[in-house]
DNA sequence: ACTACTGTTTCCATAATGAGAACAGTATAT
DNA sequence: ATATACTGTTCTCATTATGGAAACAGTAGT
């Protein structure tokens, strides 16, 4: 016995006062309806229904089982109801704005994963590092490094906490003066990144002043060159730990203080947070969290 | 699939976190579980579980989902729980008081008819004419023929109406003056009811006084008499009208006005009458119903 | 008395189901 | 690095449950 599907025939018998009336209603055979409402009542121990000729009457506790399986069944409706809403809303696009060097490594892979898991939700990705405004450009999700509280028009989900490195290649270092203290910076062919906030100043221990012969908006870019032994970088740890990782680069004043930042997924204060992003922030947490333990 | 089931499962999942655990706790096995688990979730076109190996994990859906499966659960068992009351508070006894005349003639087929459709309640029967306190004596259930409102101290359930009839033998009549009117009664041997409230003078058109040489408190012993041609007497229709059909016993004075009186079942107002009572009443007004239609 | 309708029960072919085994993947211990 | 132990999924197949058609019993209407 499907017993919610007894409960249906039973309320909609007690409705129609006929077996042969909800038979038809239903597109079944009026034995189907007889043997699962009997069904039904063996399950309960307990006589629902007089049945005579001709006639269908609730017995008294049929009457009181009857108020309680409409309660039954406007619960599943509204459980039923809730699942398809939330369907039809995860259905749709996305559309995030992410950090190119944050988009080419780690959300490359991430977003990878999550189309797999979901595929009825489509991405419309920008990777850019200009600072835009989401909401005016229409963006459902961004990215944000930042080591300060986020703006109050937006919520802020922290992912993962990072920081950068001081990377240089071994050729390079074999080849210019050694690198004990920050200060030594000054000596060397520091490349800079143009969006950073900092400017030139990189926010080692006090701070440091670098100067050399390459501004660049692209750190990945920025990391070939430093493979190449051209200079140093000062680059986020999700971008160079590859390389540091084979040996390509090295990291120096590893020991120096440096700031630790928190990558954010940003999102719009909206009143109503649509389940697609609500699914795609927690499969971020999810991920960076899964990662964290790696 | 049985749907409901299925949600108890699912609903079990998600406390236990583990689809073996599940398994051992309802004695099933583990791709029962799986195989119950993936239907739900086809039926409602939705993952409710990201399932990774040694880990089970609600989606978001799924979250929500369980939220309202657990309210649809809480209604089952609530109905459950009603119907299982019920049946309870169905079994015992029940103690009734009724007149003689009436218990042995139409109540005693209706409780036989009774006692077959609830095989579960006994019955504690006392017949007696005697006007006595229900609550006092611990009765459950009485009835009393009135014409006037019950006393406030009880629920009087009107089943049927019904009256008297003036009844003598066809031998009696050969043997005795003619009567055509009310007052010819004055003439002949009228058998009095002990316990009839208007005492020795019938409720025949505007009353009229009777005598005779039998006074008795059943209408039963008095009907045997009429049999016997001894005299006459005003009997309740339900103990004469079988004598009348069979020929046994003719009714005079037919068309003279006498009072319709109705038949209640009378039990004590109480905050909550027991299932077993009202299931009884129901069925005396269903049996009433009935007999009134033949 | 006959017909038309109701609901119930029987019979049997069909469909659904559950359990055990095999499989794939991951965590842990050695 | 390998073996073991655990998870959840899928496959196979015997068993069980099910639904529909037909027969049955009972009642209402003509």
């Amino acid at each position: 016995m499907d017993k919610l599907r007894a409960i249906q025939l039973f309320v909609r018998l007690a409705d129609l006062g006929s077996f042969t009336r909800v038979a038809e209603q239903v597109n079944s055979s009026k034995s189907m309806i007889s043997k699962e409402i009997g069904r039904l009542e063996t399950d309960l121990g307990a006589r629902l229904l007089h049945r005579s000729t001709r006639n269908v009457q609730l017995t008294h506790v049929g009457e009181g089982y009857l108020q309680r399986a409409r309660e039954i069944l406007s619960k599943l409706d509204d459980a039923e109801n809730f699942v398809q809403d939330l369907q039809q809303n995860l259905r749709g696009k996305l559309k995030i704005n992410a950090p190119m060097a944050l988009g080419i490594t780690d959300l490359s892979y991430l977003f990878a994963d999550f189309m797999q898991a979901n595929p009825e939700i489509e991405l419309d990705i920008h990777l850019g590092d200009e600072s835009i405004d989401l909401v005016e450009q229409g963006f459902d999700l961004g990215f944000r490094a930042s080591s300060k509280p986020i703006d109050s028009n937006y919520v802020g989900r922290p992912l993962t906490l990072f920081t950068y490195k001081v990377c240089a290649s071994p050729e390079y270092l074999a080849q210019h003066p050694a690198i004990s203290l920050p200060k030594d910076l000054r000596e060397h062919n520091c490349f800079v990144y143009s969006y950073f906030q900092g400017k030139n100043v990189w926010p080692i221990e006090d701070g440091v002043t670098v100067k050399g012969n390459l501004r660049v908006n692209n750190t990945m870019f920025m990391m070939e060159s430093i493979k190449q032994g051209l200079g140093l970088g000062f680059i986020p740890d999700f971008v160079c730990q590859q390389a540091i990782d084979s040996g390509q680069v090295v990291e120096v004043l590893a020991d120096a203080k440096k700031p630790m930042l928190t990558l954010y997924a940003l999102y719009p204060v909206r009143y109503h947070v649509p389940a697609k992003l609500v699914q795609c922030i927690d499969y971020l947490e999810q991920w960076f969290d899964n990662k964290k333990k790696a």
